[in-house]
DNA sequence: GGGGGCTATGGGGGG
DNA sequence: CATAGCCCCC
C-alpha cells in the first residue's frame, strides 16, 4: 500500500482525514482537487467502509473511471461497487430497479435531445401552433429549465412570472405543451436527460415501500465533484440523501465559484453559498496552492478573475517560479490562424521535446475546429476532435439503434417513426401520419395503433408484417444477449443489407460505422469489467442502450492516444496539457455576441476564459485574428477585451489591443455579401428535342439502350418493383455519376434499340 | 419514392 | 456559412 497522506499537503491532507460530517472543498485549477477527492475515497476505503457505501458524484464517467483506477492502486481494494459515476449514469442505473416504482417500465428508454425535439415539434403541430412562433429549441429550453428546478407542468401553468415572461415572448402555450410533452414521454415509456435527475427526485420524495430509506442508508458517504456546476434539482436530491434527522451527514463536496459556467444549463451557485446554511456543521477548506502551471500563467488567472463582480476570496499560488511567458498572436485571418497554430505546434515538438498528447487547442464554439483540422492534417499531425456530431448521433447509427430500442420497448414512438419505413417497406407518408393521428386522438402509443388502430388500404399487410417483426425482435432480446439480438436484427430488419447495396464511398462508410457499432456490442458483452452496481452483470440489450445512451466523447477507447486535443473551453474543464493554445480571442466570439448585453453572462464567459488558461502546464498561447468568416460574412472584431484583462508583463510580446472598451457591445463591421458563384450545370447534350419520342414506361425493359433528354444515352441495367412503381436502374456514360435510379412512371425515356 | 436545387433561417456551451 | 425544409423533377 502507498502511503499516500504523505502525499498530500496539510490542508489537502486535513480534507481526506476529515471524513465525518459534512465538509466543503473549495479548490482553485490544479490545486490537487482530484487527489483529494480520490484520496478521500481511499481513505474511507481504508477506514473499513463498504464500498457500496460510498457514493462518488463526479463531472464525466471517465473521471469516475480513472478515479477508481488510482484508488485500487493506492489501497489496492476492490473498488468496483463503489457507486461512482455522473448524476445521470448513476440516476439510470438506480432507476432501471426503482422505476416501477413510478410507473414506468424498468427497461424505460432514454430519449436524447434530438428525441425530444422531435416529440416537441410534433406537439407543436397537433396543437395548431405557429412554427415561427413556437421554435422547438426554445421550448425545448424552457421545459428543461423548469425541470431542472423542480416546476411541475401544474406549477408552471400557475407561475404567472413563467406564464407572463412566455406570453412576452409570443409562446403563451409553452405550459400546454410541457404538460403534454411529460405526459408523452411518459406513454411511451421513455425519460429525457432532465428525467432521469427529476424522477430520482420524485422516487425519493415520493418515497413509495421506504424506496429513500433504502438509498439513505446505502450512501452513508456522498461525494460531489464540481459542485459549483450543480443545479437546484441535482443538489435537491443530494439533500434528499443527506440532509434528514438523524442523518451523519458525511457529505463532502468539492468546486470552485471561479469555474463556474454552465448557468446555461440551469446550473447555479447559490448552491455554494447555500451549503453551508444547509449543513451548518460544514467545515471548509480552501485549497490555493497550484501545483499545474508556471506563474505567468498563474498570475495572469488570478488578474483576470478580478474583473468579476461576484466571487468568493481566494487568491492561488505557485511555487513555479519562472516559466515562460504567454504568447500573443495577432493573426489576419481565421485560415492563417489555423495554419500559424499547426507550425507553432511542429516547431513546439522539435524544440521542447513535447508529443501530441500533450497539445490542445480549445475554442469557444465547436465550429472553430475546421480550420485547425485542415492544417493539422497537413502538417501530419494526429489529432482528436471532440464534442460535435457524436458517433451515436450519426444517421446510421441512430437508424440501428431505433431498431434495437424498439425491440426493447416498443411504446418508443421516436424510434419507431425512425424505421417504419426503413428500409423502405411501402408503408408510406400517408400511412404514417394516419397512424401518427389516431395515436394522438387515442392517447395511445403508435405501435398500439398497429395492432388496434383503423388501417386501411394496401399499407395494412405490410404493417401488419412490420409490427410481427418488432414483435419477433423483442422476444429475442428478452432471451439473448445483447450482441446476438444485435445481429439478428441487423440482418432481419433489412438494415445491413440496404447498407451493402449503397457502393459509393460514403455507403462504405456508413457500412463501416454499422460495424463499428456492432463491434461496439460486443465489446460491451465481452467486457469483464463490473459496471455491475447490482449484483449480476446485465448483458441484455436494455442495459447495453442505457449505457451508450449517456456516454460521451471521453468515454469512446481506441488505441492510439497519441493526438493533439481540439475541444471547446467547455469540454476541457477539469483536463490539463503542458501546452495550450486559446483560440479566436476576439469580441463577438469569446465572449460570444449571446452574452454581450447581459453583465452576468459577461463575468461567465470570463469564468471560461479563466478555465481555458488555467488548463495549461508550461506553455499558453492565445491567439485572435483580424478577420473571420461568420455566417457567410466576413467580420472584423476587435480583440477579446479579455486579453486586455491580462497584465502586459504577462505576455512575451506588447501588442496594441486598441481602446479599453467600456463594457458596451461593439457591433460587428460586415462587408458586402459576396455573391457565390454559380455552379457548373450538367454538360449540354446535343440531342434534338423535336426528334425526341417518349416510349410508354411499360415498353422498357433490362438490357434496352434508351435515350433520355438531360442524361444521354443509357443502358438499361436493371428493373425493380412491382406494376406502377417499377425502378429502373440505368447507366447513363455521358454524365459524371452514370448510375442512376429512375422511376419509370415519371421518367420520359426514348428506347434506341 | 427520393434526390437535387433553391430559399429561409439560425447563429453557444452539454448530459 | 451550414442546415432544414420545400418544391420540382425524374
Amino acid at each position: 500500500m502507498v502511503d499516500y497522506l504523505n502525499t498530500l499537503n496539510p490542508v489537502q491532507r486535513q480534507a481526506v482525514e476529515c471524513i465525518d460530517g459534512p465538509v466543503m472543498v473549495i479548490a482553485g485549477p490544479g490545486s490537487g482537487k482530484t487527489r483529494v477527492l480520490t484520496y478521500r475515497v481511499a481513505h474511507l476505503m481504508r477506514s473499513g467502509i463498504a464500498p457500496w457505501n460510498i457514493l462518488c458524484l463526479t463531472f464525466t464517467n471517465k473521471a469516475a473511471r480513472e478515479m477508481k483506477e488510482r484508488i485500487e492502486t493506492v489501497v489496492g481494494i476492490d473498488v468496483r461497487k463503489v457507486w461512482a459515476g455522473t448524476f445521470h449514469s448513476i440516476f439510470a442505473r438506480i432507476l432501471r430497479i426503482e422505476s416501477p416504482k413510478l410507473g414506468y417500465p424498468s427497461d424505460f428508454t432514454i430519449y436524447d435531445t434530438d428525441d425530444t425535439k422531435s416529440v416537441i415539434s410534433e406537439i407543436i403541430q397537433t396543437m395548431g401552433l405557429d412554427k415561427k412562433n413556437y421554435n422547438p429549441n426554445n421550448v425545448r429550453s424552457r421545459i428543461s429549465a423548469a425541470k431542472s428546478n423542480l416546476i411541475t407542468p401544474k406549477m408552471y401553468a400557475q407561475n404567472s412570472e413563467l406564464i407572463d415572461y412566455d406570453r412576452m415572448n409570443r409562446m403563451p402555450m409553452i405550459y400546454k405543451i410541457y404538460e403534454r410533452y411529460a405526459h408523452k414521454c411518459f406513454r411511451a415509456g421513455a425519460m429525457d436527460f432532465d428525467d432521469l435527475l427529476l424522477q430520482m427526485y420524485r422516487l425519493l420524495y415520493e418515497n413509495k415501500d421506504n424506496v429513500k430509506q433504502k438509498y439513505q442508508h446505502a450512501f452513508r458517504y456522498v461525494l460531489v465533484d464540481e459542485f459549483q456546476d450543480t443545479n437546484y434539482l441535482q443538489y435537491a436530491i443530494i439533500k434528499e440523501l443527506v440532509n434528514y434527522p438523524g442523518s451523519p451527514e458525511n457529505i463532502c463536496v468539492v468546486g470552485d465559484d471561479a469555474q463556474s459556467i454552465y448557468s446555461f444549463r440551469g446550473a447555479t451557485i447559490e448552491n455554494i453559498l447555500q451549503f453551508e446554511s444547509d449543513f451548518p456543521a460544514t467545515q471548509t477548506f480552501k485549497l490555493e496552492q497550484n501545483y499545474r502551471s508556471t506563474d505567468p500563467i498563474i498570475h495572469a488567472a488570478n488578474q483576470l478573475i478580478t474583473h468579476n463582480r461576484n466571487q468568493i476570496q481566494k487568491k492561488i499560488w505557485t511555487e513555479n517560479e519562472g516559466g515562460s511567458k504567454i504568447k500573443i498572436l495577432q493573426i489576419l485571418s481565421d485560415t492563417e490562424e489555423g495554419r500559424r497554430v499547426a507550425d507553432l505546434i511542429l516547431e513546439q515538438k522539435n524544440r521542447n521535446h513535447i508529443t501530441n498528447r500533450d497539445f490542445a487547442i480549445l475554442y469557444r464554439t465547436n465550429a472553430q475546429s475546421r480550420v485547425f483540422e485542415e492544417h493539422l492534417r497537413r502538417n501530419n499531425i494526429a489529432y482528436k476532435v471532440f464534442g460535435g456530431l457524436s458517433f451515436y448521433q450519426r444517421k446510421e447509427v441512430k437508424d440501428l439503434l431505433a431498431y434495437l430500442r424498439l425491440a426493447v420497448n416498443p411504446k418508443d414512438d421516436e424510434a419507431l417513426k425512425r424505421v417504419i419505413n426503413y428500409p423502405r417497406r411501402g408503408i408510406g407518408k400517408k400511412s404514417v401520419e394516419n397512424l401518427i393521428d389516431q395515436a394522438t386522438e387515442s392517447d395511445q402509443s403508435i405501435w398500439d395503433m398497429l395492432h388496434n388502430g383503423n388501417i386501411k388500404g394496401r399499407s395494412a399487410r405490410m404493417i401488419e408484417q412490420f409490427s410481427q417483426m418488432i414483435g419477433s425482435f423483442g422476444r429475442k432480446a428478452s432471451e439473448q444477449d445483447a450482441y446476438t439480438t444485435a445481429m439478428h436484427i441487423a440482418k432481419h430488419s433489412g438494415v445491413l443489407a440496404a447498407m451493402r447495396e449503397d457502393t459509393s464511398m460514403e455507403g462504405i462508410g456508413r457500412l463501416q460505422n454499422l460495424t463499428a457499432l456492432l463491434d461496439g456490442i460486443k465489446e460491451f458483452i465481452d467486457a469483464d469489467e463490473a459496471e455491475d452496481i447490482g449484483d449480476v452483470q446485465d448483458k441484455t440489450l436494455s442495459s447495453y442502450l442505457q449505457n451508450i445512451a449517456l456516454l460521451t466523447d471521453f468515454d469512446t477507447s481506441e488505441e492510439s492516444t497519441d493526438y493533439v486535443s481540439l475541444m471547446s473551453v467547455h469540454a476541457a474543464k477539469g483536463l490539463e496539457f503542458e501546452s495550450v493554445f486559446v483560440v479566436g480571442m476576439e469580441e463577438n466570439l469569446f465572449p460570444s455576441f449571446m452574452a454581450m448585453s447581459d453583465p452576468n453572462q459577461l463575468d461567465e464567459e470570463r469564468r471560461l476564459f479563466y478555465v481555458a488558461i488555467t488548463r495549461a502546464k508550461k506553455l499558453l498561447c492565445l491567439s485572435f485574428a483580424k478577420t473571420r468568416y461568420q455566417y457567410g460574412q466576413v467580420r472584423f472584431n476587435d480583440p477579446s477585451r479579455f486579453l486586455k484583462e491580462i497584465p502586459e508583463e504577462c505576455f512575451d510580446t506588447v501588442i496594441n489591443l486598441g481602446q479599453q472598451t467600456n463594457g458596451l457591445p461593439s457591433e460587428p463591421k460586415r462587408l458586402r455579401r459576396i455573391a457565390p458563384l454559380p455552379k457548373p450545370k450538367l454538360p449540354k447534350l446535343d440531342i434534338d428535342v423535336s426528334d425526341f419520342r417518349p416510349s410508354p414506361s411499360h415498353t422498357i425493359k433490362e438490357g434496352m439502350t434508351v435515350l433520355h433528354l438531360k442524361f444521354g444515352k443509357g443502358e438499361v441495367q436493371k428493373i425493380e418493383g412491382n406494376n406502377a412503381n417499377k425502378v429502373a436502374t440505368i447507366h447513363f456514360s455521358q454524365i459524371d455519376n452514370p448510375s442512376r435510379k429512375i422511376m419509370l412512371k415519371f421518367a420520359k425515356l426514348q428506347i434506341l434499340e
